[in-house]
DNA sequence: CCTTGCCCCTATAGTCGCTATAGCCATTAC
DNA sequence: GTAATGGCTATAGCGACTATAGGGGCAAGG
């Protein structure tokens, strides 16, 4: 393997990505389409290494695909204010802060819940009665948010 | 419209949900088959609307459908004790523990990056050194969690 | 009588970020 | 010769819906 061209299955092992990732990502427009050999098989080199190590980095924070496509447009025009990338982190660490908040009301509902019931028989389950309570019944039962 | 005999938009209306939901928890086996007019229209109860409240609470949350159809059952063999209920709800409340962890521990890794941006040009923006970053490569990328 | 509007029906595709499968081709080792 | 490896494309699957296309029935208004 020789430093500047790989193929799909190296630089899947070089960057501890699956294969068809790599291809899906192709495929979303975040990896540039690769030359091919002879054979029809992608060639891939340090470039396109470092870009898809982006990316990982980029979903392993959390960030959606969109937001790291952008990212990494935004990157590559060096010489501008990075407004717009700040403008992406922080819209991530809102997203990131209020998800926190709705997952910390449920555990505390879900634990409460739990240490209320009784541990006896299915008809008087607490876990049960709360699920079937209609006492919040006709409020404000929008989307149901991601968790 | 009758107290128990409803047409799937009066359904919907009575449990905040909309239609298209009801026809995708039927298929999904969590509400039972429904009775149809002559037209071929489905015919609901106030049964029907019990068990699909129960289901939208279950599913406000956090408990994945999966989950909701073993503790519909498990609700109706009144005259057991609840132990795989506890266990159901249980396991929830780990799977949200260990959510609510990543989601800090990003939060962090976060607001630090971004705190850190000086706001200057792209070359030296902090969110971009820390996505091109490859001092953690190589180490355990496995699965990147939902978050 | 005809149109408009509303509600219902089925079947199918789209979301997101992959993962997995089927079925094929090319290279390499034995 | 043949088996293993790794590449290719195209397609389906996950979860929990949502949206769309294309159709039918029924009542009120013109």
């Amino acid at each position: 393997m020789e430093i500047n061209d790989f193929s799909i299955g190296q630089l899947a092992k070089l960057a501890h990505t699956n294969v068809q990732t790599i291809r899906f990502y192709e495929h979303k427009q975040l990896l540039d389409i690769p030359l091919r050999t002879e054979a029809g098989q992608r060639r891939y080199n340090v470039d396109s290494l470092n870009k898809l190590k982006f990316i990982r980095h980029g979903r392993e924070m959390g960030f959606c695909l969109d937001d790291i496509k952008e990212l990494l447009l935004l990157s590559s025009t060096r010489g501008q204010t990075c407004e717009q990338i700040d403008a992406i982190a922080n819209a991530h660490l809102l997203r990131i802060n209020s998800r926190i908040k709705r997952l910390q009301s449920l555990q505390t509902e879900l634990s409460r819940m739990i240490k209320s019931c009784q541990h006896g028989e299915v008809a008087n389950c607490r876990v049960i009665e709360v699920l079937d309570d209609h006492k919040h019944c006709g409020k404000d039962h929008g989307e149901i948010e991601k968790i």
